[in-house]
DNA sequence: TCTGGGGCTTCCCATCATGGGAAGGTCAAG
DNA sequence: CTTGACCTTCCCATGATGGGAAGCCCCAGA
């Protein structure tokens, strides 16, 4: 089949299929006399096993270790689980922040009036808590000023 | 204070910085006379929110809106508090897909055997697609929404 | 047999956030 | 005054992905 349709069957777009071919993800398809990639199961079944892994949120390079290890009859079990682990590990460490700002935001919300009148509380607490100038930006002399050579 | 310590101080690099105030997420800073960026507290302030929120996977554009919320103080608070509300609702929805995510590759890491025979079922799931509900046909859509930048 | 439209090819460009590095100016300590 | 750390701008690269142009190919319909 054309790359089409091994886009659409895999869920991989065209372009993509390429750029994995590009960059070595995949091997160079087969082509046809007159220079169309031509690809079979096996392939969409490849694709389709990329698609699913970058859906899972693993990148380019560790789904390179992924099809090696699928792709290898000595594969050890211990390998792949020590990369799902560490997406795992990952994730959740984003989770945690996420909430704690989340909850910073809520509360950030609530306390705002949600009248007409301008300024949240806890706006203006984390202005004046920390907004106090010290230096000031070294004022006159040396007109030398700053030039912009040539750029757009 | 200079770029440098302005970067040490809010964990974000000095490049990242003159990004920010060349694509306008933050006001282009006070200069000395010799042309040198000069930053104060509030602005170190500033750029460590920025830094909280790009590390939990907000775009540049929902910082963007981010910033106004504590930022801007002649806003009504009732803005303040829709656009908070609408962050929150947002934060929870990604939360919820991602822990989704980390679950089902828990399961997966789980049920996989973890030693040095080749049977992992993470393999396989990864294989026959579905992993965590039914997948949409043509559309890649890469798991709406969060980053993943740099990770383990 | 011709023709049109859609699919295929490669190539270049854009994105977003980030970093590396070059070429040159500035500053403060020795 | 020299030196080395720091700053300035500008250009380029990355990783995944998409957009689009120029040109070739294939098949169905007239």
């Amino acid at each position: 089949m054309n790359i089409g349709d091994a886009a659409t069957r895999s869920g991989v777009s065209a372009k993509m299929i390429r750029y994995y071919e590009q960059i070595g993800l995949i091997p160079p398809a087969a082509r046809t006399a007159s220079g169309y990639r031509s690809y079979g199961t096996s392939e969409v079944h490849m694709l389709r096993f990329i698609a699913r892994a970058r859906d899972l949120g693993f990148s380019i390079r560790e789904i390179t270790g992924l099809l090696d290890l699928w792709r290898n009859k000595d594969r050890r079990s211990a390998d792949v689980k020590a990369l799902a682990q560490a997406r795992v590990r990952d994730l959740r460490d984003k989770i945690e922040r996420m909430q704690d700002m989340a909850d910073t935001l809520e509360d950030l919300a609530n306390a705002c009036a949600g009248n007409e009148r301008p300024s949240c509380p806890i706006l203006q607490r984390l202005e004046t808590a920390e907004a106090s100038g010290e230096d000031s930006p070294a004022r006159p002399s040396r007109s030398g000023g700053f030039k912009d050579r040539g750029g757009s």
